[in-house]
DNA sequence: ATTGACATATGACACGCTGTCATATAAGAT
DNA sequence: ATCTTATATGACAGCGTGTCATATGTCAAT
């Protein structure tokens, strides 16, 4: 987290040094991002930095999470449009994170050198890392009543399943620079399997 | 990958080499680990260190690639013992990697830090990034007949969801410190609704 | 207006690490 | 014995991080 003083900045040098470290993390992944580089662009010095944020990763994450909370705003927006339908909300999330334009480099350099942490930070846009009260949000708004599950509990498991293979999906996409359509045609043959099973079904 | 100077050398300073180099990234992950400390420990000058090796990952991938080609030969030769069952295959190898003791450091840190880099290497212990040569191989010893696909292209986004799920899986095992039996019953349920669907089945 | 207390800004610097290079040593061939 | 090629060495330049003593700004109280 960000320190007292990073918050306390008037918005306008504020912006522009988030846009400094948006800037840094597009032109390289985190470990060789330089904080050199942000305090020139921002036009800060150094002990400045180190007032505003811990460190590199501090900044980091600060900027993933604001991304992550528009995405959830996102993500929560679809659901509730498609009735709780998960794997038609899925779809259509998908799609529009493989579009994006404005982050695609801060997003290309995350997905590709995509740690447990990031992971777990970005993974909150769609899904919960515990069965936290993310989780009880995501839960209230799923239809379950075509779900392959007994129990709330089970949710969880395919909660889980789904968001693994988004993330595979989303990391191919950028570590092979596909094209949104053909992108969005393996995620699609791959949903699918998901919800029909890999085991043939006995006629 | 190292170079020719490395593979030239005799077989006990070589052995002491791969030592070093495996104890520093069992201590810290990739992008901690320090050559310094690696040529303290293998008694060689820096100088003699980037005569072997490109750099730090050049290092660290060979040691990757190493534990990958055995856990690759333990795979296959699951596999063919449960007479090309996938799921069964993927249950036991799953068991093995998490009971891991002695890589259990390197493999923590090299999961925790799990960059699409490094996925790519690991996955070509059990599955393969691109339809190359592994796929062949892989393709050739499983058994189809109870797989949900029409063709042999299909398989492969079989694998690429099961190898998802899987590394899910072992990062979470090592993330949250789970036991054996933990790690296990999640995968177990995981892979359960993996083959029958994540979709309720009509009656 | 002056003071004191607290918040914020600054950049020089110590420290650590990487990758290189000129030089030294060894090994092998003729 | 000499030349050639392969290997070893550690000093060093260059760069980046995080800290700290010092400077500057803010604001309430007198």
């Amino acid at each position: 987290m960000p320190k007292i003083t990073f918050f306390n900045l008037p918005e306008d040098k504020k912006e522009t040094l988030i846009q400094a470290v948006k800037k840094e993390f597009s032109r390289v992944p985190l470990y060789d991002a330089s904080i050199t580089n942000i305090i020139k662009e921002a036009s800060i010095s150094r002990g400045s930095f180190y007032q505003y944020f811990e460190d590199k990763e501090d900044a980091f994450f600060f900027l993933l999470n604001e991304l992550t909370k528009e995405n959830k705003y996102i993500f929560i927006h679809l659901l509730s449009r498609n009735h709780g339908n998960l794997f038609e909300t899925m779809i259509e999330f998908f799609r529009i994170i493989v579009s994006e334009e404005e982050n695609f480099n801060f997003l290309k350099n995350t997905f590709l050198n995509m740690t447990h942490r990031i992971e777990n930070t970005f993974a909150r846009s769609f899904s919960s890392t515990d069965k936290n009260e993310n989780f009880e949000i995501f839960s209230s708004l799923v239809d379950k009543s075509n779900l392959n599950i007994s129990n709330d509990n089970e949710l969880f498991y395919i909660l889980q399943i789904i968001a693994a293979v988004t993330f595979r999906n989303f990391v191919d996409k950028f570590a092979r620079d596909l094209t949104v359509e053909d992108a969005m045609n393996t995620y699609l043959i791959e949903m699918n399997l998901l919800m029909n099973g890999l085991k043939k079904s006995n006629i």
